[in-house]
DNA sequence: CAGTCGATTCACT
DNA sequence: GTGAATCGACTGA
């Protein structure tokens, strides 16, 4: 008999925490899209940590600007950002107000509401590859900016939400460095994933941009 | 204000 | 494995 998964929201303490203790903790723990159509969850397969002014690979490296102003804000937050002039990625905020930390949502398994998300995925092959990469998780929820700054430890019921799940075991979490981060910030092994799920993402270095004209 | 490029995905060879 | 798609944010002048 296997335990059903807790469907307690987590606590914005979950999220107050170094995101480097964060991201680990975030697998298999289950995402709520609640849309129009209908609920969609996704328990969480892999994820990526981004450690604000400190981490080359962030948005946050620079300085605060209006894209990433909600990395600055409380924890518990969902940061949605637009990308390569077509997707969106989805992260949660993490530590405490003003350190500017957290984690990209790359993958996961859709366990609710698969009819919703492959209306929206026309080009997956299988389920598995419903929200296998960051963008492809963005859009099967139907994730864009309107969610950027959602408090997802608010209700199971908002628009955007997270619940406690089945924490992965960590025998069972593998950690490499992330995928398709330039330079410096390539070097951290800040990727987490759960070991031998097929929903996982291929790893891809950083591929610099053949110019133009 | 123009140039550059992205925490990616997809079609095609 | 390679190259295109596609646009807005950021940087530096």
């Amino acid at each position: 008999m296997i335990a059903a998964p807790d469907r307690t929201p987590l606590t914005r303490d979950f999220f107050d925490r170094p995101v480097l203790e964060v991201a680990p903790d975030l697998l298999g723990r289950v995402l709520v899209r609640n849309t129009p159509e209908g609920p969609i969850e996704l328990r969480l397969t892999e994820v990526e940590a981004y450690d604000g002014p400190n981490d080359p690979g962030s948005h946050a490296y620079r300085s605060r600007t209006a894209r990433n102003d909600v990395m600055f804000g409380p924890p518990g937050h969902a940061y949605v950002y637009f990308t390569y002039g077509m997707w969106h990625c989805l992260n949660l905020v993490c530590g405490q107000e003003g350190t500017a930390s957290g984690v990209l949502l790359r993958a996961g398994e859709i366990t609710k509401g698969a009819d919703l998300t492959r209306k929206r995925r026309l080009s997956a092959r299988n389920d598995k590859e419903l929200a296998k990469g960051p963008a492809r998780l963005a859009t099967a929820l139907d994730v864009d900016r309107a969610l950027n700054g959602t408090d997802v430890c608010a209700s199971p019921d908002s628009p955007l939400a997270i619940l406690s799940g089945t924490p992965t075991p960590r025998d069972q979490v593998r950690n490499g460095p992330r995928t398709g981060v330039a330079g410096e910030g390539g070097v951290h092994p800040w990727r987490y994933w759960t070991v031998n799920d097929p929903t996982v993402s291929p790893y891809r270095p950083h591929a610099p941009r053949r110019r133009s004209t």
